[in-house]
DNA sequence: CAACTAACATACAGTCTGCATGTAGGTGAA
DNA sequence: TTCACCTACATGCAGACTGTATGTTAGTTG
């Protein structure tokens, strides 16, 4: 009778305990730092033993992984969801851009994202983690950008990792307290720049 | 007789341990990473124990913060002596970005400047070192451009911050092993971009 | 030269990480 | 069903590190 709670399959309790630990780890990494956090207190607030932490996770540097991961993931998906195909190139790239500074705006996910991650993975784990979730949108927007020629011709690896550089310093800075439209007009500026053939139209409806 | 070791005046007692503190946690601070790097191992290298470590400095962070200081100062000194005034506007631009980029490769200053500098000490704080050294350079290139009406007006903090984002992502990318030539290329077209009016011819002198 | 202060060295308390060992519960084969 | 095995934890421990408090020596000042 009392199976229902006490009955669980070890995969079920498996992951049960990495999403509570990944979920705490979560909360204490956006409300304090990577390093302010300890993994007692994290393994308190998921309410098991540490044990359980360093058996599912190789260290704490795994379980901040998989936390960045996740997070990346979620800000992936709500670009993803805010450009759709059926958006010409260039009214995707501009609403993605929009989708993506309104995720980083979530408390915690710049430090986590744009100055925890880097410092503790490293840039290079961190790029294959955003080339697998928030930049695979912006490069994928570029290229299409590129392809319709409204863009000037360059290397698109380089050039999604600059531009995304560019986002991310303007997400930290908003977040800062910055003015969220001067950084906009100047990252539209930019990729305004990258389209030689147009006319210079000032500031035209953005029908198409 | 063996007072000219044994003899010394307080105050340069206190510069020659603090240069000592700060050069051998240079040193290591870009060997390995901040955290990978105890007090313990920074004062053995110093010659000096822990206690005049916490005497001179607040706390760890605090001989971080100065060896960053340092260490931007550094790079910006490179930058100016790149691009004297003797250059237009332009010419200055692309001077002090190759500078930059050159001043980027020394071992570990990415990682110093760019991953552990922001993570350790905040963005704010990074800005305001960045605004005292490397950036304002930046700024004051940019600025000079939007005079000489070679580039479009935007507002030049924001610019400068984005920018100097794209360089500092330029920077890291380079050091991983990226290709310097395609990362400069983007930059430039970056900057050339911003500049509307202009024929785009490809390579055209500026006299002005 | 005497009182005072700055520049350290030493010792200690608290906390953290990672691992090694122990145990209870789930699983698969006979 | 049962028994051997394995997975999922809990507990305890060793080493290391940070920051501070206290003690000592060397410079400074009236």
């Amino acid at each position: 009778m009392q199976q229902d709670s006490a009955r669980r399959s070890n995969r079920d309790r498996t992951e049960a305990t990495r999403a509570d630990l990944i979920a705490a780890a979560r909360k204490l990494f956006t409300e304090k730092s990577y390093a302010e956090t300890g993994t007692p207190e994290i393994v308190a607030a998921a309410g098991v033993t540490r044990g359980a932490l360093y058996h599912h996770f190789a260290d704490k540097q795994a379980l901040f992984a998989a936390v960045v991961e996740q997070e990346a993931a979620a800000v992936a998906d709500e670009i993803e969801r805010a450009s759709p195909p059926s958006l010409d190139a260039r009214d995707a790239l501009i609403a993605g851009s929009d989708a993506y500074l309104a995720a980083m705006r979530a408390p915690g996910r710049t430090r986590l994202l744009l100055l925890d991650g880097p410092a503790v993975l490293g840039r290079a784990a961190m790029d294959a983690i955003d080339n697998r979730h928030g930049n695979r949108s912006l490069r994928e927007g570029l290229v299409a950008a590129m392809r319709a020629q409204t863009m000037t011709r360059l290397p698109a690896e380089e050039l999604t990792a600059l531009l995304g550089a560019a986002f991310d310093r303007a997400a930290l800075a908003i977040e800062a307290g910055a003015s969220a439209e001067d950084y906009r007009a100047v990252l539209m500026a930019l990729i305004e720049g990258l389209s030689p053939a147009l006319p210079r139209a000032p500031r035209q409806a953005r029908t198409r």
